[in-house]
DNA sequence: TATGCTGTTGCAATAATTCGCAACAGCTAA
DNA sequence: TTAGCTGTTGCGAATTATTGCAACAGCATA
């Protein structure tokens, strides 16, 4: 079933001037992949079988592509790679428990009264859809 | 003029079962040279100097450890290593133009609003005091 | 089709960060 | 003071991430 509010990303892609290539899409589709949030070495490891001549750097530089196109979001969550997940969904963020480790998700809804202040006060728009916040939870407390 | 607000970093780390080192004084010291953000690369060089025989990994090591007990700060403005700063000071966070790459700030009492409920309907208690958010400032919109 | 412009990729080199482990240092209790 | 426990450090290697550059590929125009 395929999703009205999500536009083909290869025709965003070329809408902007840009090139959807058989990495982007396989790389993409690596990210589509992962039922959550990916490593760029997982994200590697997936396309490699399809393409085994696929360069890292390539699958860096592209997740910062897509990433810059907002078709995936990055985050980090303190495990010493950003992870990546698609887009558009529904956008979300993380506290991540300082103890424990654990992570909760809540609404980007929270933030967007912030974010519109920000925009009155600053005259800057916030693209960022999917924070880090870090803290401790109700058990570690 | 000492800041009572500011207690002892020594005692602070003594009283939770650590050891201020003669490493993680120099490392705090150099911390507190950088007028502002400062690079682990940077803080490495300062401390380097004082101190010829110390490794690298005992200045990332440490300053994760510092940031861990809440006696620096981190962000990831994008530039491709955190950069640290002394804690306590006034918190703030940073607007990032995804374009121009200006850097603006603004304060932490905006965000406290947003945290507060967040405490109200998770029970998490936030520590983050230095974000990065992307987006567009009013110039490149 | 031929040409040129520009975006993309792979490779190798580089930079940034982390890890494993043995040596070392501070504290406590005998 | 000595012994023992545990936190810390230095070293070097391993891992992870980024960059520079030449070759290549897609699209537009002639």
């Amino acid at each position: 079933m395929p999703n009205a509010d999500q536009p083909d990303p290869s025709r965003v892609i070329r809408q902007r001037g840009f090139r959807m290539t058989p990495q982007r899409q396989m790389i993409l589709d690596a990210v589509a992949a992962g039922r959550s949030h990916s490593t760029p070495e997982q994200i590697y490891s997936r396309v490699v079988k399809k393409a085994p001549a696929i360069s890292r750097a390539t699958v860096y530089r592209t997740l910062d592509f897509l990433a810059e196109q907002h078709l995936i979001t990055n985050c980090d969550l303190g495990t010493g790679s950003k992870v990546y997940e698609m887009a558009g969904a529904q956008p979300h963020h993380h506290l991540v428990c300082e103890r424990c480790g654990r992570v909760e998700q809540f609404g980007h809804e929270m933030m967007e009264g912030v974010f519109k202040q920000i925009e009155l006060n600053h005259g800057f728009k916030i693209t960022t859809d999917h924070l880090a916040l870090f803290g401790l939870c109700r058990q570690c407390r």
